[in-house]
DNA sequence: ACAACCATGTAAGCGGTTACATGATTCA
DNA sequence: TGAATCATGTAACCGCTTACATGGTTGT
């Protein structure tokens, strides 16, 4: 039972669904594909966490549809009292940083404007999430509450994600007009 | 040849190092083990992209200290003009928030505490590099320019981390103080 | 004595990505 | 006709973690 296990079964405990639902809605919050949620949800089937029925459709493919047993329920509740890990820090960028020095400035430039495109999107990624959710979301009692807030985490991590961007490109073009000015005195 | 495997050879443009000094490095803008970082550093010696020598030390056990090649450097420019990768995001609390709703308030404030602690700490962490750093890394021309944009980066999540969960925490405590005045009256 | 730090390695296993495989429906 | 969305699976591979393994020095 890794961590994606546990998010999807907590997924379950709103709304019976398909893997392939299960995969859209667990995006925001942890990137995994299809690949590894599919075996998984076979898996917790099989150690009796899920229960699961086909559905049959006409204008879409038939689908198998999940939900949580009371032992998955058990599982769950068990997790909660476990520690929370913390997330490793593992950014590409950060990398490219830090050995910069052995190309030239319009790279880097490159790089960060890039990366401000990424998070704008995030941002409006998670705006969007926010205004799908219920009003009664912001309310801690409610089970939106959950989503609201760790999508809210989003769209704060990204707008510090497009200021940090903002201060690198005023570096380093107070930095080259300083020079540019200084080779043409 | 992986993200890691470039980070160490840029790294080993500025000195030659260790491996053990350059996992200590690496550490701030990449989480990586002995274990995975020197057998990359034997592949890499093998595919000519470093060389290698010994230095005994009487203090301390014996050094392998590892240096860049042309071919070593030649991989890394190349590497300079590929796409940047987004990071992906996988953390566990944004799951444990999905779901808190099958449990009570009283463990989700725990794992908030428990996460500003930790984001302080990374405050404190990337402040201390900032610190260290020589001060021409503040000018775009400093090879530890990179250091110190890549660090503000980390001392800035931090702070929106931090801010984060103080938001969060004065959300719960409106609603559940709240909901005691109600219940007194 | 014991812990902490320095220093280097190997092996097993898990988590996640990429690619392979199939197939229906809808829309441009 | 071709692309996009819905839908479910398997297989190979890579990256990273955990554990195993060794051994010297320094400080409490």
């Amino acid at each position: 039972m890794n961590i994606l296990s546990y998010g999807l079964l907590g997924l379950l405990t709103r709304d019976e669904s398909s893997g392939y639902d299960l995969m859209l809605r667990i995006q925001p919050h942890w990137q995994a594909k299809h690949s590894q949620i599919y075996p998984i949800l076979s898996r917790m089937e099989d150690d009796g966490l899920l229960s699961a029925r086909w559905v049959e459709q006409t204008d879409k493919p038939d689908k198998k549809m999940y939900r949580v047993t009371d032992k998955g329920i058990q599982k769950l509740l068990d997790w909660m009292y476990t520690p929370v890990s913390t997330p490793a820090l593992r950014d590409e960028l950060n990398l490219r940083m830090i050995c910069f020095q052995v190309t030239n400035p319009i790279v880097m430039k490159r790089w960060v404007d890039e990366r401000r495109d990424w998070f704008e999107s995030r941002l409006a990624y998670y705006e969007a999430l926010l205004a799908n959710l219920p009003e009664e979301a912001v309310q801690p009692g409610s089970p939106y509450f959950g989503e609201y807030i760790v999508n809210t985490k989003g769209t704060m991590t990204a707008k510090t994600g497009i200021e940090w961007c903002h201060w690198v490109n005023g570096l380093m073009n107070a930095h080259y007009q300083e020079r540019e000015a200084t080779r043409t005195h």
